[in-house]
DNA sequence: CATGAATGAGCTTTCATTCAT
DNA sequence: GATGAATGAAAGCTCATTCAT
C-alpha cells in the first residue's frame, strides 16, 4: 500500500474531470466534423460549425487540429484508412473459398463503411478532390492504395487457387471497386432525396453485382450466401 | 460603290452586328461556364473568369444570370439529354448479337461522351447535387431516366433472345451504368493529375469491365470486337 | 479638326469622373497608408484603417495593393527610393566643393525627407524589420543599397579633389549617415511628445553635426553656409 | 543523520523552496521576457513563450504580471538606470587627456552595454516608445538624462582644458550618441541576419567614428589608443 | 498558488454582387 | 445595354486573457 495516497491520486482526482473532456475533445470534434463534411462537402463547412456541433468555440478547434486540412485528414484516418491493417488481418484469417471471400469483403465493406456515414468521405472526396490537391494526394496514398490492394489480393488468392480466370489485377480491381464507389457516390448525390420506391436498395444492388461478377470470374458461379439450404 | 459603305452602313450594321452579339452572349457565357465549372467545380470557378473566357465583363454576366447558381442552372439545362432520340434510333436498327450490342453501345458511349468535356456535367451532377436539390430532380428527369431506359432496353433484347440470363432488370441497369459512371467521376477526381504511369487507360478498363460483365450474362463468352478476324 | 469629335470625346467624357477618382486611388491610399504606418508602424496598422482613413472600403484597398506588404513597398517607392534618380542627377550637377555639396546633401535631405512624414519609414523599418525579413530586404536593397551608394559618391568626390583626408568608404559613409538615422528614430521615439523647450533643433543638431564632420575630415574647416558673407 | 531527511523536512522544505521559487518567479520571468522582446520585438514576442522560457504556465505569468504591457514595462524598469554611479565615479579618476577618455567612454560602453543584450533594451525603447508613452516618460529620466550629462561632463572637461574647441553642449551631446545608437539600432534591425561579409565591424565603425570626431573636437588629431607604442 | 484548456475578438484576404457612369 | 470600380460579408487562423480545477 502506497504511504502517502492522498498525495498521489490528489492531482489526478483533481485533474480528473478536466482530462476526462480534454480525452473527448478530439472524438467529439472528428464526428462533429465528418458528419458537416459529409453533409455541406470540405469547402463548404466553415470550422466554427464544426466547433460549435461539438460545443467548442471556433480557438478550441484550432488547438487540437492545426488546420482544416488536418482536421480533414484527421477524420479519414479515424474512419477508414486507420481500420485496414484489421481488415487485412481478418482477411488473412479467411479460410473459405475465394469466392466467398470476394463476397464477403464486398457486403463486409457495405456494413461497415458503405451504409454508414464515413462512406460520405468517399464521395467527398471525388467532389473536391480537384481543389484539394493535397488532400487528393493524401486520400490516394492513405485511401485508395491499400484500399487497392487489399482488392487485389483477393483476386490474386482466387486466381491462385483456380478458382478465378486469369485477370489482369491492374484493371480487375475496378471490377470490384466500381459497384461500390458508384453506389456511394450515387446515394449521395442523385439518389439522395428520392421517393422511398425508387431509391436503390443497397443489398439487392451489391447482390446484383456480386453474382455476375462471380459468374464471370469463375467457372462455376457460386451461391449467394443466402441461398445456401 | 460608296468609299465609306462601312460608315453609311454602320447604324445598321452595328447594330445588326451588336444585336447577333447579344443574341450570343448567353450561348458564349454559357459554354464558358460549363466549361471552367467541369475544370474547377462550382465553387472554385470565379464568376469573373466566366466573364473573362466570354469576352465580357464581370457586370454584363449579371445581366444575363442573377446569381452564380442560376448559371451553374443554366449550363446543366444547356448541356443535356436531347441526344437520346438519336442513341435509341441506332439501337433500333442494331442487327448483331445482343452481346455485341452492349459492348458497342458501352464503347460508344464512351467516344462520344464519357470521353468528352461533356462527361464532366455527370461529375459536376454528382459533386454538387447535394446543394442544387432542384437541379438534381431536372438531371434524373431529363437524364437518368431515359438513359436507364436505354440501357434496360438492351438487357431486355439479350435476355428475349436467350442470349443473357435472366436478370432484374431494375438493378441490371447498374452493372452497365456503375463501370460507366464511376470511370467519369474517378478521372475528374482522384485519377486526374497522377502520375502518367498510374492513369487508368480508359478502353483497357472498358474491356475489363465488358469482357467480365458478358461473361457473367451469356453462357457463352463472347469474343471482343477487335478479336474478330 | 476631327470629323467625329462627339464620338472620339464622348467615351471620354463619360468615364472621366470614374476614371479620375480611379487615377486618384493609389495615390489617396499610398497617402493613408503612410500616415498610418508611421504612427502607429508597420503590424499595428489594420488593412481597414488604411481604407476607411482613404475614404474606400476594405476591398478596393485590394484593389490597388495585392497585400499589406506590397502596399508598405509602394509606399516606400513613392516616398524615398523612387527619388533617388534625381537626387543622384543633382549632385552631378553641383559643381560647388565637396564640403559644400555634402552640407547640401545632408540639408537636403532633412528638407525633404527628415523633417517630413517619410522620415518616419526609417523608423518604422528599424522598428519592425526583425518581424518582416522579406520587408527588410527589400528596404535593404531600394533603400539602403542605393542611399548609400550616394553618400559614398560624395566621400570619394572629396577624396579624389583632396578636400577630404582619405577615409574608409566603407565605413565613412556611416558618418553621414548615423546622425540622419539617429535624429529620424530619435525624433519619432523617445523624442516625441517632450515638452518643447526639450525638444531637439534639428537644425541645430545638424549644424553641430555636420561643422565636426567637415572639420574632421577637411584640412580646413569650411564655413556654413549661412555664415557665408 | 535520519534516514529520510527530505521527507521528515519536506513540510518545511517544500514550503522554503517553494516561495524561493515564488520569489523568484517575478525574475524569471522578467529576464525571460526581455530576452524575447530584445530577440522578437514586444508585439512578435507571445506570451506562451515567455512563460515556456522562464519554465512556468501561461497562467502564471498574468498571475504576476496584469497584462502583456505591465510585463513590458516591468522588463524595462528591471534593467535600466543604476549603473550611472559606477561610471560616473571611474570618470572621475580618470587622468587622462579628455581625448583618450572620450575613446575611452565610448569604447566602454561599447564593450560593457553596446555589445551585449542590454543594448537590446534601447532598441526596444525606440521601436515601441509611440505605443508606450509612460515608458518613454520614464526611460527618458532615468537613462536619457543621466546619460546625456555624462557625455556631456566629457565634453566640458575637454572645452575646460583647451583640448577641444568650444561647442554648444547641448547638441554637441548627440555628436557621442549618435554613432552609438545608430549602431544600437542598426544591428538589432536592418543589420541583423545579412551576409557576414556586409555586416558591420563594430570596433572598425566606433574608430572611423571617434577618429572623426576627436579630429573635428580637436586641434590636433589624437592617436589611437592601439597605435600607441 | 499554479495550471493549461478554453475563449473570442481581431487580423488579412477573397469574391459574388451592385450600381454610377 | 455594357462596364468595371467599389463593396462588405465571410473565412481561416492567432493569441492575449480567463477561470475551473
Amino acid at each position: 500500500m502506497s504511504p502517502h495516497p492522498e498525495i498521489v491520486d490528489a492531482p489526478c482526482a483533481v485533474r480528473a474531470k478536466r482530462e476526462r473532456r480534454k480525452d473527448a475533445r478530439p472524438g467529439e470534434l472528428l464526428s462533429a466534423a465528418m458528419e458537416l463534411f459529409v453533409e455541406k462537402g470540405f469547402a463548404a463547412t466553415r470550422a466554427e460549425e464544426v466547433a460549435t456541433r461539438a460545443g467548442v468555440s471556433k480557438g478550441t478547434l484550432f488547438l487540437y487540429f492545426s488546420s482544416k486540412e488536418e482536421l480533414f485528414k484527421a477524420v479519414v484516418r479515424e474512419n477508414i484508412s486507420g481500420r485496414f491493417a484489421q481488415w487485412s488481418a481478418e482477411m488473412d484469417s479467411f479460410s473459405g473459398s475465394s469466392a466467398e471471400l470476394l463476397r464477403c469483403c464486398m457486403l463486409a465493406w457495405w456494413d461497415r463503411v458503405g451504409s454508414t456515414k464515413a462512406a460520405g468521405i468517399s464521395k467527398l472526396m471525388m467532389s473536391e478532390a480537384g481543389n484539394f490537391p493535397e488532400l487528393a494526394d493524401f486520400y490516394r496514398n492513405e485511401v485508395v492504395k491499400p484500399g487497392n490492394a487489399l482488392i487485389r489480393r483477393v483476386l490474386q488468392r482466387g486466381m491462385d487457387s483456380g478458382e478465378f480466370r486469369p485477370v489482369d489485377l491492374e484493371y480487375g480491381v475496378y471490377l470490384v471497386l466500381a459497384p461500390m464507389m458508384f453506389l456511394t457516390t450515387w446515394r449521395h448525390s442523385l439518389g439522395h432525396f428520392v421517393a422511398p420506391q425508387t431509391e436503390l436498395d443497397p443489398l439487392a444492388y451489391f447482390n446484383t453485382h456480386i453474382d455476375n461478377l462471380l459468374l464471370g470470374l469463375c467457372n462455376q458461379a457460386p451461391l449467394r450466401q443466402s441461398e445456401t439450404p
